[in-house]
DNA sequence: TCAAAAGTGTTACTTATACACCCATGT
DNA sequence: ACATGGGTGTATAAGTAACACTTTTGA
């Protein structure tokens, strides 16, 4: 029989089991003040442990399936939305983690754009909460949001992420509001737009977003760099014969 | 009976099995040219698949043991050094990575500090090898190499790695050629030194290296900024009763 | 015509880079 | 004394932040 392991003595009991989880942000406006705000998806446990506690949207691993499909297998399942960034997050695997058997969690973080249909999925079940209130979640997950949120600041501040949060057409005003919401700070129109416009994957399109009060703003698109994609990139060729 | 992901419909025939790998870096010494060059140990596989291929080190992990843990013990097996530096780097679990059954490997990158009786663990199947010379590896391994180095770097230009290939006391010449072995390009000594010395991190002592053949350097220590740990940090109280 | 947001210009300030120069020590 | 690496000073460039200013639209 073949073991890939059969080097090393084996160590093991019960083999721990493989949980793959997803974090899915997404930007609400708030009713009052118009602006945007992060919010993410949660889902009721119904068993033991942490029975009633909230927890991230995750499950098992198909069998012929990539750790980043079962992520966005999970993310369609609860929101029934298409992730427009994913990105692997962190394994957490400490034996304290959950009672008993223990489980290795594989996270994936997402961004998403939410339309009508995704928010109304909402059930006794399911149920968005905004990024900074989202209570004591099950198991060790409030430390994994905490984690997710810390990556995105920073992939917003190197301008990776940002973009999936908007239409393939935006302003550089909603620009600059999703960097405000994810960031919690206010950015300088002025200088955020010559940031902007200083990045080769921003361009400016000739079409204007009129119907507002005032000037109408010109509309830029953003055009992946392909060098850019986050995590390893399969480097030697792999056997490129097929 | 209790399962974690009753609440998922369970889609898996045979559960995918989990392995730690680790990437390890240590710095030796050309001969010739008496610069310090980057070098990580390799096993050589006695099974099939991709039986006399060489491989990162790994295994199974141990019933009571976290990731961190196993990977530190890898380390332990395969060279007998302790890790200066250890940090998970990515769990890398395509179907397509491992002929037949599905091995997903969680993969930690660790820098150390060889002494002699280290590099005298080589064997007919443990072997050091130049980073950038290491051949054609089994599985997927080449992909995790290459990723490890891109991290490697990124850590280096923001100043947290580095030190831990040296010992407690070090001359800023001697940091610079930990630099430069990594970055692979020579850097400023003036501009470096300034840099370094607007670290909080990095403090002067009243020590000097003697026995150089010149001016004899002082010798500065590294203390490490408990806020900036690699990788995500518990965050909320974890239930301080115990 | 006026409010509001789009978009531009200018200046101060911080940080990176290149490189000239002085200092201290073993040979 | 002198070669060599340790260590300092300085001029320039490049990037960041603050903020005043002009432009264009809808009401």
């Amino acid at each position: 029989m073949y073991s890939p392991y059969a080097n090393v003595s084996e160590r093991e009991l019960a083999p721990p089991s493989l949980a793959i989880s997803t974090v899915i942000f997404a930007l609400r406006r708030d009713g009052d003040t118009g602006r945007p705000e992060l919010w993410l998806p949660l889902v009721r446990r119904i068993r033991e442990p942490y029975r009633d506690r909230w927890a991230l949207p995750g499950g098992p691993l198909a069998a012929r399936e990539s750790l980043q499909d079962a992520a966005a297998r999970n993310l369609a399942d609860t929101t029934g939305l298409t992730p427009r960034y994913l990105e692997q997050l962190y394994a957490f695997g400490g034996p304290e983690r959950s009672p008993s058997p223990r489980v290795v969690s594989i996270v994936y973080w997402a961004l998403v754009q939410p339309d009508e249909a995704a928010l109304a999925r909402e059930s006794d079940n399911v149920r968005w909460f905004r990024a900074d209130a989202v209570g004591e979640l099950a198991f060790d997950h409030n430390t994994i949001v905490d984690y997710a949120l810390w990556r995105l600041r920073n992939k917003t501040e190197y301008g990776q992420a940002a973009y999936a949060f908007l239409g393939e057409l935006f302003t550089l005003a909603q620009l600059r509001e999703v960097y405000e919401a994810v960031l919690g700070r206010e950015l300088d129109p002025g200088n955020f737009r010559r940031q902007l416009r200083a990045t080769p994957q921003i361009s400016a399109t000739e079409h204007y977003l009129a119907g507002g009060r005032h000037r109408p703003p010109r509309l830029y698109r953003y055009t992946p760099d392909p060098d850019m994609v986050p995590g390893p990139v399969p480097s030697t060729p792999q056997r490129s014969t097929e």
